[in-house]
This record gives structure tokens, C-alpha cells and sequence, in this order.
DNA sequence: CATTTCTTCTACTATGCAGAATAAATGCCA
DNA sequence: TGGCATTTATTCTGCATAGTAGAAGAAATG
């Protein structure tokens, strides 16, 4: 799994309820420091989807000026699976590594 | 950074002085438990290389049969820069989550 | 010159990235 | 009150970077 698809489904987890595009984003930037385009975000959220790593529906619009309907996001277990798998790859990696030599 | 990218970095890491391909390999498989394909190994030291985050240099044959000389990697100081980003990246995504969710 | 160890090559698929285009809603006002 | 500007949000398109596999090739020894 990419990092980016990681850090998109850490992303979902953390929303919970309100995963949509502009709040993903936004917790994404914030944390990580690091900007991500539009583009690049609802691609990777596509993929996951095609994958079954996250499902989607589609929200009601809200009553707000611009208030298009939502697309909300969800990580489903075999993302999170997959998250975890990931993660311990890396941790075993980094276990036991002398830091002075990172 | 690639995943593949971190794991082959964090194996010269720990390979120290007697990181080539054979070697590198092997400690992958060993700690990830997954395989990994020569193909894939090599080309990704090369692009490790042409970041200038990975050096080469080639050692002397040794005097055993197919004693062939050996290409030995080294972890260059902007790949364990971009090594350490990439894990702070991953980690503040993974902070604070509530494990019963992950 | 057969065998062994190790690296390079080639072709393809998957993932990441950016920003313009599009869609769907409300607010304003002639 | 009909239409258009504005706002929020998603989809589309094209290209760049990373991952994968395994056959082929190179360089050594027995």
C-alpha cells in the first residue's frame, strides 16, 4: 500500500463520521504539514474503493449556501487490515536500529 | 518516499558495511516476512540512487566460486533525512487513534 | 567450459500528483 | 420570482514516480 493511501485511510479512521473530501484534506495538512491537491486526494480515495478498502456514500446537501451533497468516506476492515500489515512491515524494519546510525 | 523505498534503506541501515544485493534481500524477507523480486530490489537502489539518497561502489571479487565482485550500498545522510520525514509523517497520522478503530 | 554468484535489462502495472472543468446547491436583486 | 453570481464540493484528464517480475548477461572459480 502507497503512503499516501495510509495516510488517507488514518485520515477516515480519525474523522470517523465526517470523512469528506475538504475535513480529510485539512486533517491531512494540518498533521503532516504537507499540502495535498484535490486531485490527488479523491484518485487515491477512488483506488481505495476499487481495492474495497473504503466504501462511500452520498449525503444529503445541507442547508448552507453551496451546500452541495457530501460524499463521505469510510475505512472497511480489510483497509484497516491492510494498514496494519503495513505498518508492522515498517516496524520491523526499524526495530532495533542503532539511532545514531538513522 | 516509496515504502519500498524506506524498508531497502532501513536494510543498508542495519547492513552496515556488508549491504548488497544478496544480503539486502535476505534480511527483507526475513524481518517483512514478504518476498521480494530481484527486479524490484535493484531498480529501486538505482532510483534510491539517482536521488542521491543511496552510494554504490564496487568491491573485489572474492576468491570463491562465482566469487563475482559485489555492488555494496550505503545509506546517504538526505535518504535518512527523507527516511525520518517519511516516519514522522506516518506517525503523527497514527497518534492518538483509538486502537479499538484501527 | 560448466557452474556459481551476482547484477543489469526490459516491459508492464500501480500509485502519486496537479489543476481545470464540472456539478449542485443557495443568495441576491431587477 | 427568474436568472445569474457565488459558494462548496466532486470529477476528469494527463503525466510523473514507484513497484514488480523474471529472463538475460557478466564475471568469477573448479
Amino acid at each position: 500500500m502507497g503512503e499516501l493511501e495510509q495516510i488517507i485511510l488514518l485520515a477516515l479512521v480519525r474523522l470517523g463520521d465526517n470523512a469528506y473530501g475538504v475535513p480529510i484534506r485539512q486533517d491531512i495538512e494540518k498533521r503532516t504539514k504537507r499540502s495535498i491537491s484535490i486531485g490527488a486526494l479523491y484518485r487515491t480515495l477512488e483506488r481505495l474503493e476499487d481495492k474495497g478498502f473504503v466504501s462511500s456514500r452520498t449525503g444529503d446537501p445541507t442547508p448552507e449556501r453551496g451546500g452541495r451533497a457530501k460524499r463521505f468516506f469510510r475505512a472497511e476492515p480489510p483497509g484497516l487490515r491492510a494498514l496494519r500489515r503495513t505498518r508492522e512491515a515498517l516496524d520491523v524494519m526499524w526495530e532495533g536500529l542503532d539511532p545514531k546510525r538513522v
